[in-house]
DNA sequence: TTAATATGATACCAAATGGAATCATATTGG
DNA sequence: CCAATATGATTCCATTTGGTATCATATTAA
């Protein structure tokens, strides 16, 4: 039962993870697809997404020998709750912006 | 010139960081008041103000022989501004929390 | 069936990271 | 001035992390 709050901000530290992330709103991709946009081997792209599935930042779904890597926004909303601890700074509006995702997502 | 996304993320990916972030976000602290409260040499908890000051979330001003730490909502901006690339499955609600923030802080 | 394909898993390595320990420097108070 | 205080800087250490290389497994296609 590990932090999924750790996870999440542990997994949006790399730049190679987030640049995955930002592919992945275009197209769901095999691990196969995502390597070859990057100038590394399979297997440390392999490890960026399993740090990514831990974070819950994106979901696996086998199909045949492929894995369909996709995008999980809600993944995200325990980042977005932490940010709340600066509501005071910002007049509570990221508070009102996570209300709206929470909604949104459901 | 380093990249100031990248650091703002790195430093965000430590529980200790943003613990001391929330510790923050009630009153400025020197670095021995901030050390008082966790179970860790003062010159580990310099070391994750230093991370803290390079990403760019925490300014710190020299009074005397001490050093305030104040929080830097502002610092926050380039990780915020990341999260535009979730948009589209946001219904652009985190853009405009974004310009928001922007606006306030300026 | 069997070879090609797609992925998983493991071992290994260098570098970064979190932390303690120690010494140096600067400022304040008596 | 001088001792106490607050912090900075350096060294050292164990662990984690990003990456490669390699081998194993599962699925598809001919």
């Amino acid at each position: 039962m590990t932090d999924q709050t750790q996870n999440a901000f542990r997994a949006l530290a790399d730049p190679t993870r987030r640049d995955i992330l930002h592919m992945l709103t275009t197209q769901d991709m095999t691990i196969g697809q995502v390597a070859g946009r990057f100038d590394m081997t399979r297997a440390a792209v392999k490890k960026h997404l399993t740090v990514l599935t831990d974070g819950g930042l994106i979901t696996v779904e086998t199909r045949g020998r492929e894995r369909i890597n996709r995008l999980n926004p809600t993944g995200l909303a325990p980042v977005l709750s932490w940010f709340d601890i600066f509501d005071h700074f910002w007049d509570d509006r990221l508070s009102d912006l996570k209300s709206a995702i929470e909604k949104d997502t459901q």
